[in-house]
DNA sequence: CGTCCCGTTGATCCCTATCAAATGTAGTGG
DNA sequence: CCACTACATTTGATAGGGATCAACGGGACG
């Protein structure tokens, strides 16, 4: 079975499946389906029976909530590696969000009753489960004081950073994202609109800290970002306007 | 031991402990230390290692974090019958935020190295604690949406009716929050200041919406609330409206 | 009875949503 | 290869929701 070749070495470095032994590891790839997504393909709807749950192999998926008038808000992004899809395991019988391939992807998918089994199975499995949601509560909460407590500035950049930290790539330029992304996106991520984003990436490209096209951010300079997210009680007067090279 | 005794019939009933055998479950009891706290008392503090974890049993406590830059958010109000203080069991080592009683209160607790033995001994444990915290994320995704989308009277609606569903109590003039409540924690709930949620009040009660006075709310019109939190200015669903074109 | 909190209310300002258009860029099919 | 279309991005103008600043009023408690 090629795919489960291929994945092998991948999932048995996963956080979730660390400590499953190999016997166990190989039964369950036994279950998996392989799940491939075209760039704007759903993994799975809001609303919908959360049957199945989800390992990204390769490529991104975001997450999106949307209101019951049609916002929407960007939950998180998924790198490969990560588990998604998990409504099930805390006893939601529906899946809360969407979640669409932003670029073409590769997840394993198991029923959703082969959860038990996995934690049948092994003692640490839902411990790490639990890890794993408690680190997505703590980023919630984080979200939720930057929303609370910071202006659109801040929040875009930490927005950046963040995203920079997740799936960053050096390059010549800088450092880029490595999937597309819009304006809008990361207006949903911080609350705001895309034409605040885009005013603000204009402003940040004059200023040489980004350089941005379509779908394509790569930041130049995390340092002055850095600043911008802490926040802009820094008094700027009298900033040497001289850049470092690197 | 007396206030194991009294404490055990409630404990037995939450969701957490609820598939834990008799036995085990006064070996718990047998563990477990009384915590009594005064209006104002810290459980523990944001920062502080994670050495316990908590039961409340009777009266309200608040979690808040504090940014640092000292801005405060309440994360959510604790009551009798929830677990609060579980960060180790998501492999945090220290708290992330502060839990305060907002009125006399009394508690159980263990120390955190307990959780693993809880774990052990019944298979299900780890699962309702998956579920708790599923939950709690649940909660934070929704409230993402609200600051992110929403205007503050919305929010600042959304909380009260979340408060009173929480803790309201039906009364002569209306159903009152149960526990003490300031403009300030509303305004650290939503992300707004305690000028515009004393304004909102103020409008409100002279709609006749809320009766309000020093710490304490009371909601006489439980409609017309909903009616807020849902939207300013919503279309009415079912208006036959011609509007497809050709 | 004074003091500390908590709550109320006015005036002002500014950040950012909103409205409106134009420009730019990838993809597609002829 | 180019016209055509769909979607992303940029940028200006404007308005308004709330934050901020500033005082004052009022109930609770020592």
């Amino acid at each position: 079975m090629a795919p489960a070749q291929l994945s092998r070495s991948l999932i048995k470095n996963l956080d979730l499946f660390r400590s499953l032994p190999d016997a166990e590891l190989d039964a369950a790839l036994e279950k998996a389906q392989v799940c491939r997504l075209a760039e704007g393909d759903a993994a799975f709807r809001q609303g919908e029976v959360a049957n199945r749950f989800f390992v990204l192999l390769h490529g991104h998926l975001k997450v999106v909530q949307t209101t019951p008038d049609g916002e929407q808000v960007v939950v998180r992004y998924v790198s490969p590696g990560d588990v998604f899809g998990i409504a099930r395991a805390m006893r939601r019988t529906h899946y809360p969000a969407s979640t669409l391939a932003v670029e073409e992807s590769l997840a394993l998918s198991w029923q959703s009753s082969e959860w038990d089994h996995f934690i049948a199975s092994n003692p640490y499995f839902a411990a790490n489960a639990l890890q794993t949601v408690g680190q997505r509560l703590q980023d919630a909460h984080t979200r939720i004081q930057e929303l609370s407590t910071e202006e659109v500035e801040q929040r875009v950049a930490r927005a950046l950073l963040r995203l920079v930290d997740q799936s960053g790539e050096r390059t010549e330029e800088g450092i880029l994202i490595k999937f597309p992304i819009t304006r809008q996106d990361i207006a949903e991520m911080t609350g705001t609109t895309l034409h605040t984003v885009s005013r603000l990436l204009s402003a940040w490209k004059d200023r040489g800290l980004v350089v941005s096209g379509r779908k394509r951010i790569v930041v130049c300079s995390l340092n002055d970002l850095i600043r911008l997210a802490e926040g802009p009680h820094n008094p700027v007067a009298g900033v040497p306007s001289v850049e470092r090279p690197a």
